[in-house]
DNA sequence: CCCGGCACTGAAAACGGTTTCAAATGCGCT
DNA sequence: AGCGCATTTGAAACCGTTTTCAGTGCCGGG
């Protein structure tokens, strides 16, 4: 075969087999080359690795998985990339992974159980050797199915009490509970909440129930009519908003469990004239980076987002690679502050 | 072996063997019952998915990916994760991925040549059947390598005319020009640009230099400190245009090449008391969602984000399943006025 | 009754690597 | 020159699937 023939074939994928019998050793040897370099003599090593940089030779992760049992990946599962928060703890858990030699596999579940579920399952066909998971309500049977094929997970956005489930969380309640009362002590009483859907959220759930507590404790009756469950998109805010003004009692203050509907919510008070502070009160729960270049800026609770990924990054592969399962982490959060909210008209 | 003993022992990952064995079948049959179910028999097939379902058996993805030689998996390289703009093409790209039965694995190369290069590498060890690339500028050798392994490939954000690769894209040049062109129109002479760093990213180079050729056609001297290339963080737009505000001749007008440099240059007019845009006009580009909760709402080119990124995944899936190269598209962006800019102070 | 064809199943050969084990080689010493 | 040991190397057995190819059994038609 001439050349040119050679340059015409489909020069299929190459293969550690072809780097062996063009460097004119065993297949073995090129893959300590690949994988414990020093066990080769410099000689060898050389000439391996001139043949393999010649051909643009790229290992077949598939086949190397398949034979080392070990993919160095692991999984995550978030319900949105549009919301920026997750993608801040993305990005921790990226950058921890990749420091330990591991890849992450993201999924991205839109907040449907059923997607979570398939996401889950995709994921473990693909062999991740642990899993990330947001939030802890899901069925049994995945449960069973990550504890018989024994695939380590940690829990992120909220700890799992009852089944213990190793998690990296912060306490949703107080946190949410934190919001409320920094308004309380405003002195605002007719509060409203914009929150997610708590059917499919348990976050939205725990926030939700942090606030019905708070205005339980508060002595004001529950009204369903300043309770608000919502998507995730600005939109969202805007509209829970409108209608909340039109109720024939308006709150003075809202709790916006996220800040998303936060900044939707804030945009419709602007647009209908409503100041902010002044006549409407607005707390955010997350502290996106966007939340301080608002006007006014959003008084929002901080959730360790970064913190939390790396912290759960961490722990997950310690936990792969000891084989010891991993104490939860409960993270703190804190209440920042800013121009959103004040004290109701009344008692200004 | 009692039943308790069955209990305690390590149950090692199941395997479509043991499925096999349990379900006194060949692994042949397993695997059709998996993959061609038609052509068992009813009975076999049922009694194997029972004992699939009882054991909860997941599929061994890396064996069947080197097995099958199909992965059924594309990679999708970013340069960063917290701007929420890849955030709207990411999500189209997996939905369009999802709908063919594809996933996506993502890597995030924060601006970096190495570190993409590195990913590339990595995403084609796990044996991506193409990639979706963001941006034209890169090594000659990582499109060698590319060719050598034939790994299709589709460039977005950015044509890529000489070597002329399969992109799906829109004008940088011209999307910018438009931009300027509104500021000029409106009166303004003197203006700032704020934009990415040109010499690691090929967008912002195409939108400076748009800048620079619209500057020149209007006969303004090139003004080097009107000019700043920051980082993609609100701060950064600040800390520019707090420098911009400081020079002897402000500008009336500056044109930020991404709407998250604009959000930081809007607040530090904000801050200082300098009203957008009676004092100062801005207009953003991407167009991103936050973009029009802002106050006073950012002008800004739009993008065809989620489009691009949906097309991309099918043009590349096409390719992958036809093997036939398919064609560049060169999508539309369109200017959408809002509240940051207006007419210069001189004209009003 | 025999035969062709169909529906179904299993044995075995890949796929591209890793790893174990044993053989070969080289080296310093006596 | 011969020995022992450490260093290199290669052969071969996997890893968990898919897929080809060759049965096997059964049915209907001639």
């Amino acid at each position: 075969m001439s050349a040119a023939d050679k340059k015409l074939e489909t020069p299929a994928r190459v293969t550690i087999r072809e780097i062996a019998a063009e460097a004119r050793v065993s297949i073995a040897t090129v893959s300590r080359v690949l994988n414990h370099p020093e066990q080769v003599a410099t000689k060898t090593r050389e000439t391996v690795k001139a043949v393999i940089e010649r051909n643009h030779f790229v290992m077949d992760g598939m086949a190397t998985a398949l034979a080392s049992r070990r993919s160095r990946t692991i999984g995550l599962i978030i319900p949105t990339i549009t919301n920026s928060i997750y993608a801040s703890s993305t990005q921790a858990i990226q950058q921890a992974a990749q420091e330990q030699g591991y890849s992450v596999l993201l999924g991205v579940s839109e907040f449907s159980a059923r997607e979570e579920a398939a996401l889950i399952r995709r994921l473990m066909e693909r062999r991740v050797e642990g899993l990330i998971l947001t939030g802890a309500e899901r069925s049994q049977r995945i449960y069973e199915t990550l504890a018989r094929n024994r695939v380590p997970f940690i829990l992120t956005w909220q700890q799992a009490d009852e089944p213990p489930h190793p998690s990296v969380a912060f306490d949703n309640r107080q946190a949410a509970a934190m919001a409320m009362r920094h308004l309380i002590e405003l002195g605002h009483r007719r509060i409203g909440l914009i929150c997610g859907r708590s059917a499919t959220n348990d976050r939205a759930l725990a926030r939700r129930e942090a606030y019905e507590e708070e205005m339980r404790a508060l002595g004001v009756p529950q009204r369903e009519w300043l309770i608000f469950e919502r998507d995730f998109e600005f939109v969202e805010g805007r509209t829970a908003m409108h209608r909340m003004l039109e109720a024939r009692f308006r709150p003075t203050a809202v709790f916006c469990a996220n800040d998303i509907q936060a900044i939707g919510a804030l945009a419709e008070c602007r647009d209908r004239g409503l100041a902010v502070p002044e006549e409407m009160s607005i707390v955010g729960f997350d502290d996106l980076p966007i939340s301080q270049y608002l006007s006014p800026q959003l008084t929002s609770i901080r959730v360790p987002a970064s913190q939390m990924g790396f912290l759960a990054a961490e722990k997950l592969i310690g936990w792969i690679e000891d084989k010891a399962q991993p104490e939860s982490a409960l993270l703190p959060v804190s209440l920042i502050r800013r121009g959103s909210s004040g004290p109701p008209a009344k008692d200004r």
